[in-house]
DNA sequence: GATGCTTACGATACCCGTAAAGATA
DNA sequence: TATCTTTACGGGTATCGTAAGCATC
């Protein structure tokens, strides 16, 4: 058994099950690939991957396990030369920060600006992405952190922390019959929004799927005219009079939009968690885990180390 | 970087420092170590090992991360082979069972007729050990559990359940004076083992160091005129009448010990967790997991495997 | 027919061992 | 001097790639 035969079934995992394809991701042949697997499979004993034919189609049993004590193995000889990285210079190297619009537009710029002001010498990639995708950077090792409010929580591959909460809420454009009725100090109801051609995110993105819930257990079937993935789209469209928007409420600001109104809807959505999350088991350069304190507030090293190294 | 050159790593440490015998232990040549040491710290271009002119002395500080990462790698390369040799006859194998005398004569002989029982094809090894030595070979795998008083709970590699807690006694030849005073109904005092020369274990066996700290604890200097290393020892001297014994309860048996008397010294000294060990991240075949269970009632498999996937 | 996996074969590079030299206690 | 590590050199093998063959869709 070597790292190499390690390497070949963690990508073929990831690449679908593809030799062709991990050929390329490893840079070497298909024969290669090929010849890596037959050579485990043999040395083991046991056959890894389901086949129809000369088709690889998923794991066997055994194989499940075995592909997942294998990235473990991956990720301690990662975190070997991660231990090294390290050492080199401390305060400078790489950082993949993969999140989405919404927090890559409103809730980190002033992170990122201490953190870059800390830590100049580091290049800060942010690689904007939808909740799913960014699940899979992370997964894979291609970012280092990932901030989104959905698919992160589920994953027991992943370390979680609550980065902030926040709730959502509806933009009219100024002088909408609801912004007339909100100012007159009447409560937004559902059944208000319900009546009213929709303007919201994308199905899994934002809490979309939180808004979805609320509004299916009211019994409510809203229309939802346009989906976008994120706020700034939403609002230009709202105030082209195409309807009313529901976004996270941090999205909006009284001095650019100026032609809309926000209008408080925490009592009709339930409050939202963003989260930041790590890979469990992956060793993070200091400069990496300053990032993560300066979201987390009071985020001890210790704590955070500990976090990390944690089984799910 | 490739698994050979971790391995060296490992019993590098293993076998302080020293690589003629790291040669022996891996089954190569001297020159063929030195060189894996050599090219790992070139590719990584960080000196592992503290040297002086030419012996290796020490790790360096990269170098302790380094070797604990290659550790928990090989740790998961080998649970790649358990995978393996888990679906091939999950009730045939080898169980290696570090244990004490005291343990491996008085509380287990009942565990492992149950276990030979139920896996009559499973080859168990039951290997007597001093404590720290208990230590050594479940910590470098040589040994798939332990069991032992002394010497396991201190590390963080190992997760400990407690196996059973139980007393010292003081055995005494029938008719000696602090066998008449007991018979009075009088209660033993620890002054009084302060007059009487003491056998007992060895330092470092069976509870010897919670003895040791209740006689500095009550500032008596007990005479101790023989140390053994197990009870069957110390009650043939105690009969020769070379003086009182102190010895776990468990080990008396009225009656094979027909001319010796056991003293309860439950309120003298402390209560003995004996604890059951297994090697943290190492996964283990299942019927070492029903053993564990046979000793640990009312372990669950889940709340088993938990506790050893997860990090100290 | 296009894509994808396996086998065969040849070249390369890697790894290991023997042996000698250098260093340390 | 005896033990231990490093370096040098040669042989064997494992690995990798090209190319051909074959199966699947």
């Amino acid at each position: 058994m070597n790292l190499q035969q390690l390497r070949v079934l963690r990508e073929t995992v990831r690449n679908g099950f593809n030799l062709s394809e991990v050929a390329l991701a490893i840079v070497g042949s298909q024969s290669g690939v090929s010849k890596a697997i037959k050579e485990l499979e043999d040395e083991l004993g046991v056959k890894i991957f389901v086949r129809k034919g000369k088709r690889l189609l998923g794991l066997t049993e055994a194989g499940a396990s075995i592909v997942s004590h294998a990235e473990k193995a991956l990720q301690e000889v990662d975190n070997i030369r991660r231990v090294v990285s390290r050492l080199e210079d401390a305060d400078s190297g790489r950082l993949v920060l993969a999140t989405t619009h919404t927090q890559a537009r409103y809730s980190l710029p002033e992170i990122v600006r201490a953190f870059r002001n800390r830590f100049p010498k580091v290049q800060l990639a942010l690689r904007q992405a939808s909740p799913p995708e960014i699940a899979g950077l992370l997964e894979t090792g291609e970012a280092d952190i990932a901030i989104a409010t959905e698919s992160l929580k589920a994953n027991a591959l992943f370390v979680c922390f609550p980065f902030f909460k926040w709730y959502h809420g509806v933009v009219v454009p100024k002088g909408h019959r609801l912004a007339v009725k909100a100012a007159k100090g009447e409560h937004l109801a559902l059944a208000d929004l319900g009546q009213e051609p929709i303007i919201t995110y994308h199905a899994g993105f934002t809490g979309r799927t939180m808004i979805d819930a609320t509004f299916a257990r009211a019994g409510i079937t809203p229309q939802v005219v346009m989906e976008a993935l994120d706020a700034d789209v939403i609002k230009a469209y709202v105030a082209l009079g195409m309807g009313i928007g529901i976004i996270a409420s941090v999205a909006y600001d009284e001095e650019s939009d100026r032609d809309l109104s926000l209008l408080d809807a925490s009592e009709l959505f339930a409050e939202n968690t963003t989260v930041l999350a790590v890979r469990r088991g992956r060793l993070l350069p200091g400069y990496a885990m300053r990032f993560v304190q300066l979201c987390i507030r009071g985020l001890s090293d210790q704590a955070l180390q500990r976090a990390v190294q944690s089984e799910g």
